[in-house]
DNA sequence: CTTAGGTGATTGTATATGCATATTTTTTCA
DNA sequence: TGAAAAAATATGCATATACAATCACCTAAG
């Protein structure tokens, strides 16, 4: 039923596609926070990675990427840009070609300083988007296909 | 429940953020489109602005934001690169202030070839989202507050 | 009529995103 | 050991996105 044999007419697309939605309402989302922040002169794409940062407390690019489905190169400038504000720090490693990051303590700050307003976009969020698509999110990122497999 | 007093703690703010899910989901199945659309030349993006411009007829920048959240000066830039690449045309207008535009042949032709590649692309989203989510986002979108209201 | 606002769209600037490619370093294996 | 393959990041380039400011035009107030 969701897969007729005929090519999809205009009117089927326009009222059907996923990306529209998912695309629509990511732009809603992301403004909402990205509002909440400005004050703290942070994004929410930035504090998301600040985030997995702390979480992970030596965060491995490549790792950061794999648990955000990010581009390796998205991350580069996003921590480059990241550095320059003294948020992030890089540290040596024995391995010549990894440089992992970890926050530092203006950035542990910054982040513990960002929750309340995170919590005030989380709840217009939450209004909008309703408890079951919430829940609902998270498990499909938890059916997300693992990285790196072929089709 | 949502709301207690404290400040939420990062845990708490790494386990929940709907921005992270939303981005996260958001980027996979941006990628999904956009790959199935490649091999046209094509980017979900543009195609969303196409599919809304042959449902209006005759789009009005202002409207077929308030119609897609987009920000102005966003879809000004999309439409640009689309009218050189000969997908949309300008209309003259009455009003000298505005820019209506609408599909060109060609435009029209490339959204019909890119039928089947989005076909594809939208079963694999359906498959990571699932049903149950698809109409929740379109609830969610429905739900939406209308433009220009403010908080 | 003339000007003060208002409306519709574009431009300046900054960030985010991803593909293709390059760079550097480590591993592997012949 | 020495070159080829692999791995981890970074760079070049193009697009998407939004806020702030601007430009062009219309409209209403006087």
């Amino acid at each position: 039923m969701t897969t007729p044999k005929t090519k999809p007419s205009i009117d089927t697309i326009a009222a059907e596609c996923l990306a529209v939605r998912m695309r629509m309402l990511n732009r809603v989302v992301t403004n909402i926070y990205d509002d909440a922040l400005r004050p703290l002169g942070l994004k929410v794409s930035q504090m998301n990675i600040l985030v997995a940062t702390a979480k992970m407390g030596m965060a491995r690019p490549a790792e950061v990427c794999h648990r955000l489905h990010l581009d390796a190169s998205t991350l580069s400038r996003n921590v480059e840009r990241m550095k320059a504000r003294g948020w992030l720090e890089v540290v040596p490693d024995e391995d010549g070609r990894a440089q992992p990051f970890r926050l530092t303590a203006q950035g542990r700050k910054l982040l513990q300083k960002a929750a309340p307003a995170w919590q005030k976009a989380q709840r217009k969020a939450r209004a909008i988007l309703g408890d079951e698509i919430a829940e609902g999110l998270k498990d499909a990122i938890g059916r997300l296909p693992s990285e790196g497999l072929p089709e």
